[in-house]
DNA sequence: ACCTGAACACCGTTCAAGT
DNA sequence: ACCTGAACACCGTTCAAGT
């Protein structure tokens, strides 16, 4: 008899390799499109096997969030020689090159809401490159909020990006036309719309992200170089 | 017989009542515990009725999105004193003020990628904002996609926040100096945990929202004001 | 200790039918 | 035009059982 669904590798499972292929799951068919049971067809068993390795779906997926982050790894050592400001740019955008790899998990990030070791671990060596600088507990408090997901090097785009190909032919110009009536400002800005377009929709730009993440950081720089406090 | 699960009015449907109800619903139970069936039920009509007034859950959930944007309105229409910083500034404010009563309208926000005719009515107002001041096309269009969602009034929070109720009692306190060895960094900066904490989760602090808003605006007040473009 | 099988209480949605 | 009923192909998860 044929196993009709057995496509994976037929080792034991456990912890790790399990969520292994839930990430490389994920990679091919989105958080959505991950199931318990497609998991487990995946990996050629039985949907309650993995409720041995993973309390529950919930828990897969704060599995997910550590996996990815461990995949970060220990960026920087090397970046002793930078500011305070260069070594915060540098770990933010390293983390988001991993994560643009794996577009879906930014979703995923927003929605966990526990903080797991791998969080508390990434935020409070986060928090201390910024102590490190001479910045105030409060200020780096506050600052560590604004800059918020982007730590991670996710943007805060909501109604992620344009469809990747804009609509072409016959009554196209004519929506166009229709869409810059109706909201000329938008218009005005849409003009350049950004080079890397062919890179695919979950990746957002790159200028633009480190537009605003620059836009953080020396505002966080100049109200700490201008002895910034709560109750002035 | 009795009907077993009509509690909500008998009358005749239609999109808005539909709409409304889904947001009401929403409120009760938050947009996870939102089902096309449940929601039927809560309008004593079997699931099916609803796809008369709605193609499917995602038009539906497009339409709350709608709906939202609607409660916000037309707001400011006397900020015309106001310059482009304290206009964008107040528009801002109102729109967090309304959609912080419907906490889960922020991960509904995240995940919708379509813009509506509504969503963008206002995102072309705001940037009305921005070049009514005088701002660039290019600054102005950089400059949105800095705010991003701050636009709606929503912080870029990763893993929201901490349990409301910080455990107590007697293993609490090691488990608490346990957590500042481990995470020192996280510790100095943890001391002051917000003065409104008994708001619940999903409403972040007005206080953090208010500081890095501003970091934003300044900052781009600030590249207006030195002429700043992206080839200098 | 690890995996299985059947079952339960849910989903969104289609299709053909009622009024 | 609007609502219904039954059905399909899915979910996450429990519980008792196998090895």
């Amino acid at each position: 008899m044929a196993r009709p669904d057995a496509s994976g590798p037929r080792a034991r499972l456990n912890r790790p390799s399990v969520l292994a292929a839930a990430v490389a799951l994920a990679d091919e068919v989105g958080v959505e499109g991950l199931s318990m049971r497609r998991l487990a067809q995946e990996l050629g068993v039985v949907p309650m096997a993995l409720y041995k390795h993973v309390r529950n779906k919930d828990e897969l997926l704060d599995g997910m969030v550590e996996f990815l982050i461990g995949e970060i790894g220990d960026v920087g050592e090397t970046e002793a020689a930078e500011d305070w400001k260069g070594r915060a740019r540098t770990r933010v955008l390293a983390a988001r090159e991993v994560l643009m790899r794996h577009p879906w998990a930014r979703r995923l990030f927003e929605t966990r809401s526990t903080k797991t070791g791998a969080v508390l671990d990434y935020m409070n060596s986060f928090a201390g490159i910024l102590l490190s600088g001479g910045l105030s507990a409060e200020l780096t408090h506050h600052a560590m909020h604004a800059i918020g997901g982007r730590m991670w090097g996710f943007t805060q785009e909501l109604f992620e990006d344009e469809p990747s190909t804009p609509p072409q032919g016959p009554e196209a110009a004519a929506m166009m036309q229709e869409m810059a009536q109706r909201f000329p400002h938008i218009a005005a800005i849409a003009s350049m719309e950004h080079d890397d377009s062919v890179v695919g929709r979950g990746c957002d730009d790159q200028f633009e992200f480190e537009f605003a993440l620059d836009l953080i950081l020396d505002g966080i720089e100049r109200r700490h170089l201008s002895g910034w406090r709560s109750t002035p």
